[in-house]
RNA sequence: UGGGCCGUCGCCAAGCGGUAAGGCACCGGAUUUUGAUUCCGGCAUUCCCAGGUUCAAAUCCUGGCGGCCCAGCCA
């Protein structure tokens, strides 16, 4: 990043930023991630990671914390929390020591709910959860006091202290806010600060039996922790007051600001962790890593990489708009990448037998090929050439279709960092009329040379027979039909059943054998693939679809 | 029709009163032993609409229209 990028802020948040360390509100800024850990981070969260993060990278002496919002139990687990941390640092975030939990301040925070106690600023609230929803009106009625409201201080912290007690059973009590039920802001109708749940918490054991509520504990958290601007989604934008209000009557370290951005969307694909956590418990994927999910751990598994993620949240940048953006944005970003790290190698996907009649059948040769041809210093590698090879179907036919620059019957075409070859005889099943093996000859003088007297235009890739070792390949394509699943009916109708095609023992060039679980290779001509890091044993490596190649040549197709 | 927010090219997105950046997509064309990559070129007389202010408006004002969010003891 140049200077001139670096003083230049990308975003009206940065800008705000800048701003406040400009004119020394702050000395530096400190910012925080703050997921509740009640399933994995997606792509969305991506975008949050590296917005937090990014801030307090760019500037000096900026730092951000990661902070599991852990203020309901029923919902969190422990495996979570190990994917969080394991996502972040992936993704190349460092939050080193600082990892909180908004349970360790438990005790402040209750502390400070005896303390708008004491100030006649919260009560004890003995309704029902049915009526304290009628008490609270609708978007254009106001919402009607609770009974409960002008209880005395000494009856609401004797109730108070007694729920911590564990004298009443969940739902008996809850404690309130008093600011005002008629607010327009439905959020300030006397919102909830504490409610009662007994259950076991994943980092107080059973030390609480109440719980606070997320708009009273962030703000709080975000405090203690002497956060500067505390950013968040745009449904949060109406929580703002109540989040200011509680700063304001509480003796706080600090009023961190909260600013608001708009969430990501992405097409054909769901962010919500309800609807991804359906998907995994309903087993319509392998779980929450499985290589179609918009999952972090999803995508990495898939092929992407930290930095093809990193440089998709700074493309699409930060607003409030509402948005929802194209896949291939993100895909474009991958192969940005992986165009200039994956060594290349060859295997097919559709084999086809070609019998080259004038090489000798006992002959065989290695052939030294360049891992990337645009990238010498990446090496070579050994590859087998023999007299039979597999050739993808779809590289020839029989009648060229017109632009049709592969191999047809009676024409040529070369092999991919071999020899050119051409095709005299198409021999077929007598029952089916299927193709089944293709006779060719080859021109000796063509290995690193053109043919003398004519061009060939036709290039495609191949694997010799004697040499192949089989694997298995998955190929993955989106995992919705429609641009926004969900939208007008169950988003599950919208699942596309040919999601994953899985070739059970694709022939690829041997090279391939040794490669490593969370390898990436661009199999020539189809497109970037990354070795599974489950279901990979040494020597049998399963390879994942990461993405296809571009391809102009199915666009020239399809018009035709 | 209560409150909050948003509306610049198919999709993201700069712009903050001085006469529409960039990326993706798309369309040409060059190079190419990946129909990939790379490289050149094209792609908003117009900024949701209508008025107004101004020498000058996407930017300011007024009024419309369209979209998103909020009535969990979820976050």
């Amino acid at each position: 990043m140049t200077k001139s990028e670096e003083a230049k802020p990308t975003d009206f948040i940065r800008a705000i930023v800048a701003d406040d360390l400009q004119t020394g509100k702050h000395a530096r800024v400190v910012t925080r991630f703050p997921p509740e850990p009640n399933g994995y981070l997606h792509i969305g969260h991506a975008k949050s990671i590296c917005l937090n993060f990014g801030i307090a990278e760019e500037n000096p002496e900026g730092t951000c914390n990661l902070r599991f919002d852990d203020t309901n139990p029923t919902k969190e687990e422990p495996e979570y929390i190990q994917s969080i941390e394991g996502d972040v640092r992936w993704l190349g975030f460092d939050f080193e020591q600082r990892r909180y939990f908004a349970s360790d301040y438990f005790e402040q925070i209750y502390t400070y709910a005896e303390t708008l106690i004491l100030a006649g600023k919260a009560y004890v609230c003995s309704l029902s959860a049915d009526e304290i929803r009628a008490y609270r009106g609708t978007l254009t009625e106001p919402g009607r006091d609770s009974p409960y409201r002008n209880r005395s201080v000494e009856e609401n912290l004797d109730l108070f202290r007694r729920m911590r007690a564990g004298e009443f059973p969940d739902g008996t009590h809850v404690l309130r806010a008093r600011i005002d039920m008629t607010s327009p802001n439905i959020n300030m109708r006397d919102p909830i600060l504490y409610r009662i749940i007994h259950t076991s918490h994943h980092q107080t054991g059973n030390r609480w039996c109440i719980y606070p509520m997320y708009d009273y504990t962030h703000c709080i958290s975000d405090a203690l922790e002497g956060i500067t601007h505390s950013l968040c989604t745009l449904e949060f934008e109406d929580h703002r007051p109540l989040y200011d209000w509680v700063l304001d009557q509480l003796d706080t370290p600090c009023h961190p600001r909260q600013i608001e951005f708009s969430r990501l969307s992405l097409e054909y694909t769901i962010m919500s962790k309800r609807w991804l956590n359906d998907l995994v418990v309903s087993r319509a994927v392998s779980g929450w890593d499985d290589p179609r999910m918009p999952t972090i751990s999803g995508l990495r598994r898939r092929g992407y990489t930290p930095e093809s993620i990193r440089e998709f949240c700074h493309r699409i940048g930060i607003t409030k708009a509402p948005n929802r953006v194209e896949m291939s944005l993100l895909e474009n970003c991958l192969r940005d990448d992986l165009e200039e790290r994956a060594p290349r190698a060859m295997a097919v996907l559709d084999p086809l037998r070609v019998v080259i009649e004038n090489y000798p059948a006992e002959q065989e040769e290695m052939l030294t090929v360049p891992c990337h041809a645009n990238h010498p210093e990446m090496g070579t590698r050994a590859l087998g050439f023999s007299r039979e090879v597999w050739i993808e179907h779809d590289d020839f036919r029989e009648a060229a279709p017109a632009k049709f620059k592969r191999l047809a019957l009676g024409g040529e075409v070369r092999l991919r960092n071999a020899y050119v070859i051409r095709c005299h005889q198409v021999i077929k099943d007598p029952a089916t009329g299927a193709i089944t093996e293709l006779r060719c000859t080859y021109d000796p003088n063509t290995l690193n040379a053109n043919p003398e007297g004519r061009k060939v235009k036709g290039v495609i890739h191949w694997v010799s027979i004697r040499h192949a070792v089989h694997n298995e390949v998955r190929l993955y394509d989106r995992l919705f039909l429609k641009a926004n699943p969900g939208e007008d009916d169950d988003f599950k109708a919208s699942l596309n059943p040919d999601s994953l095609r899985t070739l059970p023992a694709c022939p690829m060039e041997a090279s391939l054998a040794n490669a490593e679980p969370g390898d990436h290779f661009q199999l020539e001509r189809l497109g970037y693939f990354c070795i599974d890091s489950k279901d990979s044993a040494p020597g049998k490596p399963v390879l994942n679809r990461t993405v296809t190649l571009r391809d102009s040549w199915a666009k020239i197709e399809a018009k035709q």
